[in-house]
DNA sequence: CCGAAACTGTCACCGTCGTTACAATCGGCT
DNA sequence: AGCCGATTGTAACGACGGTGACAGTTTCGG
């Protein structure tokens, strides 16, 4: 890797969600250890069951991750963007992959193997309280998705999941959610009709303002009131 | 602990899903550092941001999880039974507990505390990725529940979520599954009405037999097939 | 600069689920 | 045995989302 590499992974890694709270000197043994790995679009980061165990750790571009559900069929589980964790080491979980991630945007990656997650542990213990950390987070996230499809009905459903994408993403124009209606309707379990108009209703009452492919959160406030019920 | 609990809280951990593949050595460290707490109906084993932060591993009975939805609900999100791991070292997950649990039959539970698994972790740090493995468990089977609720619609829903139940416990009566439909129905998203006409609906087919506050599973296979849409 | 592809806005029809309500049955408790 | 609460079977009606289809708009690449 090179050293302009090296300096530019560490800032992704050193602001990722993930590793608030770990020292650097953790994170230098994850940048040192790490591949850097560079993908293009469609190329798939990880497949459920794949034979290239290991975290990855997203620096630039973004991926759509499905899960796979009865039948075959795989559903849009969420978008991934720098600062996220995907894959995860097998010797430690005990089970295949869960989700399979996709590239829409040419994206670069740390890539950890077992075997690097396995050096860096015997060095730095830290490493495995920071792997529980990233599990629980995404045991968090996906309860919640599950908590919000089973008991809000779409209108409520819609405004939490817009939300939660806004909650997700740090970056400074995160009031502006770049998917379309389309997409927003896998990810949910609804039609992009049924999408759609809920969103002209909600942009008709200003919470919101369309765009092409995006979605401009206008009245965060508004929408955890719908959310909430209240309204 | 008196010296018959613990070897039967040793046997419980032993035959835990949780612990399959650790040595003896981790599960006898488990149940010496642990404490046994007895639980009754309605007592809540575990709350949202409560103060007792640490594990519990389920020796007996049954409980109810709930997980908070937005606008001060809360779902029933699975049963827990003997084996299952609940509640989390906040320090190594870093927020609220995710779920409440709440006790439908007196229940025992082994407790471990934070200061617990700091010293088993310091001679055993299999410890660590035993809770990195469990918080993954939890996290797949999450996930899973949300994959369906989202892509499935509710024939397939209902059917897959029995098949779950089934998967889910390693009793020896694991074709009959106690729950009302009722309950049934908070779990998915789903009127009692509606459950109970599928539920006849697949009886009818003789897949299942209904009974009070109980189903049972007469035919995995066909329950498959319909939760796989192939029918 | 233009054309193809992707995305959004909208329609009518239909099926399904939620709502509300009531009766019948089962199980445990006294 | 007998009662009461919990659970199940069922009905009519209305609302809402899914289906399939089409036109208009924006974006991007050649």
């Amino acid at each position: 890797m090179q050293a302009d590499d090296q300096s530019l992974v560490f800032e992704a890694l050193r602001h990722s969600a993930w590793l608030q709270g770990y020292p650097d000197d953790l994170v230098h043994r994850l940048v040192s250890e790490g591949r850097l790995v560079r993908l293009n679009v469609g190329e798939w980061a990880q497949a459920e069951g794949d034979d290239r165990p290991g975290l990855s750790v997203v620096i630039s571009g973004l991926l759509h991750s499905y899960c796979a559900a009865p039948g075959d069929r795989e559903v849009l589980i969420g978008l991934v963007g720098p600062g996220s964790v995907i894959g995860h080491a097998t010797r430690y979980s005990g089970g295949p992959r869960l989700v399979t991630a996709v590239c829409v945007e040419p994206s670069t990656f740390l890539e950890l193997s077992e075997e690097a997650l396995d050096r860096i542990g015997s060095q730095a213990p830290h490493i495995w309280q920071a792997m529980a950390g990233f599990a629980y987070a995404h045991m968090r996230s996906a309860v919640r998705m599950a908590a919000e499809v089973i008991s809000l009905r779409p209108r409520e459903r819609i405004a939490a999941r817009l939300l939660a994408f806004h909650d997700h993403v740090q970056s400074a124009d995160r009031h502006v959610i770049k998917v379309s209606q389309e997409l927003l309707g896998e990810m949910m379990g609804l039609t992009r009709k049924t999408i759609n108009q809920h969103l002209s209703n909600f942009e008709a009452a200003g919470l919101i303002r369309l765009g092409y492919g995006k979605i401009e959160l206008t009245d965060v406030g508004g929408l955890k009131l719908i959310a909430d019920r209240v309204v």
